[in-house]
DNA sequence: AACGATACGGAACAACGTTCCGTTTATCAA
DNA sequence: TTGATAAACGGAACGTTGTTCCGTATCGTT
């Protein structure tokens, strides 16, 4: 049912070679590197990516979604394991700026205007805005935060504050979330 | 002394064409157009747009610069005229945002790895952060913030926070900032 | 082995930033 | 007024990218 038509054997082994070039690429040059670039590493030719990746965020969300998934994943089992939920939330944030910074020009590539990181951006959102929602929800319950923040509204933020860290000293993306999700607590 | 080479007739009205047709069509595309949209508006070759702005940031700094010019001088006016030092901080934050959100992409092109608007994002820190960090140090030493607490950072994040805003109704820039900078606050 | 479907490679096109140089124009002195 | 000279101009041309397209090669099957 999953393949009524199983890929060619040349197409199969082309495709894991894109990933893997894309990934190291990725590494090096960041999420905005030259098509030409991942093709030449993957020994490939650059019609073969469009045709295995229609766009560029098909691409890299298939480099990432393993770790996408994890951190979908981690959202229920912190809210399990955290003393209150606003804890819970500031942790799993924490987690996802960890993963933003480490990736070299993914939180620029996120922006909604950028058309040709359209799926990109639509797979994060589908996949944790969700998690996130249900960690806001638990933590408004106890009083814990602000009862008009919205979880798509806060991806987007932590996602925009991520953009440009780790190139700069100066800027630790991860001390001003901290900001932001200390903002975020009811004050009285 | 300051002009000891008068410039041109021509090359000065060429300069003032191109100020005008660049805010024109920054308006309409934003601040990432095309050279050459920006050069057939004001009715001139690529080329003379390089000559009068070597860099795009160069234009972008032109075109704006009143704009930040009047940002920058509200900030001691702000300090003066507030009941206390964060409240003077959050009131110029809004004044820098409502700056930004209303230049379409003006908000992306200030990233430092953004080359060609370097020049662009040296004015805008050289210009502001130090206006941002005198309301923080009068605002630390009423002890209404964290110590820790830097200029540049603060900056830095309210960028990258404007990414994107006016945009999306579902993220409202000014709101999240208000997050921000409420995080700023002592606990104690 | 041969045939049809599938997939490939890379040339070709488009959009953009940037440079370069032959031509035009402004300025000023004679 | 006119001619010389420096200043400035225009836009063709080049380099870099994204993307498409199609003739060719390869795979799977009969």
């Amino acid at each position: 049912m999953t393949d009524l038509k199983p890929k060619r054997a040349d197409a199969r082994r082309n495709e894991k070679s894109l990933l893997e070039a894309a990934a190291a690429v990725f590494v090096e040059q960041g999420v905005q590197a030259p098509v030409r670039d991942i093709a030449a590493k993957a020994g490939v030719g650059t019609g073969t990516i469009y045709r295995h990746f229609p766009t560029r965020g098909d691409l890299v969300t298939a480099v990432y979604r393993h770790q996408v998934e994890a951190c979908a994943e981690a959202g229920p089992t912190l809210l399990a394991g955290s003393t209150d939920p606003h804890t819970a939330l500031a942790r799993w944030i924490d987690l996802f700026v960890d993963f933003l910074v480490t990736k070299h020009g993914l939180a620029a590539a996120l922006h909604p205007d950028n058309t040709e990181f359209d799926t990109l951006h639509t797979y994060f959102l589908d996949r944790l805005v969700p998690v996130c929602a249900d960690l806001i929800t638990a933590a408004k319950a106890t009083g814990d935060i602000h009862p008009d923040t919205t979880a798509y509204e806060l991806m987007r933020a932590v996602g925009n504050l991520c953009i440009g860290a780790g190139e700069d000293p100066r800027y630790d993306a991860r001390r001003v979330v901290g900001w932001l999700v200390g903002g975020l607590r009811m004050v009285e």
